[in-house]
DNA sequence: AAATAAAATTAGATTAATCTAAAAAATATT
DNA sequence: AATATTTTTTAGATTAATCTAATTTTATTT
């Protein structure tokens, strides 16, 4: 297999994550929206992409993610999630610090790296977001996860991931005191705005809002 | 300061090590065989590294490195070292598989990222090689050389210079298997004839004269 | 179904990094 | 000093990745 340029790799990881947020093909807007770049950008690549036979790709007909791209974008995902990990877990950063270095450490090429990593890791499950790390074959389970919006009033469940990343949402999170591991139990849901008041770890009680209930994934 | 890109940092740190190496003038040639390169590709880089004022560069006449670009290769080359400890400390590679790894890990942009692994590895001074790690500030200290002959029994070194440079010296040398960049254990000393036997490597078990020990210089 | 709007692609430029081949400058040799 | 050789630079192409503007295709709306 041939290798993949950076610009190819983060191309190909985002086609695999909007395929999995929901429909068939993928819109090449919506992948110029995610990568932040022009629609003209994302044609090209698209056409790159193909000719390595990496994706599916049919002009004004949108694009699916083959089986030879669906275990490259795993591999740099496995990569970004480990990194996460060792940047959380042994070098103490804050779990809304990684993402951007990740972004570059997951494009570091040597297998053996990534294995000595993983054992030095402990061979972790999921990152420091509760996101999943797929192993060497790119396998993996999901923990069942929901919106904390979706939850009936007096359900409880443990905090495991959440849906928006970016780091003033995150930020937000550890201010109102949302982590992950936090025990959740739904105490009132206020129908006309979807807000809610909510008991964390059984103590501390807090109002969200919509936005946040809707973007704070749990088990239950 | 300007971001480099990967390329540049490249180029600038050849540069650096060529300087270092000798000559007041680094020459287009010299740099185009370091970086397996042609020539007409570095004096391409070389403007454009004099246009960013990494290095003072006059057609024809080879090229010094900036003060600008001095401080700029040592950072890249700290991030390199710092890199190589964890790999070996950390990661348990073998001191003779870290470079290439660290060759990719030394562009990872985060200033934040050097200063918590520095902290995480102790602040190493030197790396699985012997070569000195400069600080935030670029500076550092080389190691100090010392005989074979004063490392005590299961001290290990790497060989980095000769006392006596004739040439049937360095021809024994050769010989027995002794060379620049060896790694060296003293596994055993003999008090009454200054004799010693060594390990080369890790694998090559020697027995060697006091007056070679007094003339071959290992860091440790 | 024709007109309009939206989405996607192509055309044409630009920048970084590389190359080969040709030209220019510096060095070495007769 | 004139010639030959080596070194270095420039000229011109190429590839990857990007952009804006123009065009084409698909979807939507009257």
């Amino acid at each position: 297999m041939k290798i993949l340029s950076f610009a190819e790799e983060n191309y190909l990881k985002a086609v695999y994550h909007l395929s999995n947020a929901g429909e068939l093909d993928v819109t090449t807007n919506s992948i110029a929206e995610e990568m932040d770049t022009k629609a003209a950008s994302v044609s090209d690549m698209l056409r790159r992409l193909s000719e390595k036979e990496m994706v599916v790709y049919k002009k004004y007909q949108g694009v699916k993610i083959s089986e030879k791209g669906k275990t490259a974008a795993l591999q740099v995902i496995r990569k970004h999630r480990l990194w996460e990990v060792f940047l959380v877990e042994k070098l103490k950063f804050n779990w809304d610090q990684v993402h951007e270095i990740a972004e570059q450490l997951e494009h570091i090429k040597s297998p053996l790296l990534i294995q000595r990593l993983d054992d030095f890791l402990g061979h972790p499950k999921f990152d420091p977001h509760g996101d999943p790390i797929p192993d060497e074959n790119g396998l993996f389970k999901e923990k069942p996860q929901v919106p904390l919006a979706e939850v009936e009033v007096s359900g409880d469940g443990i905090v495991v991931a959440v849906k928006d990343t970016n780091s003033m949402f995150l930020q937000h999170l550890d201010r109102i005191g949302i982590y992950l591991g936090a025990k959740t139990k739904v105490t009132e849901k206020v129908e006309f705005d979807g807000s809610m008041e909510i008991l964390i770890d059984g103590k501390n009680k807090l109002f969200i809002s919509k936005e946040v209930a809707e973007n704070v994934l749990v088990t239950h």
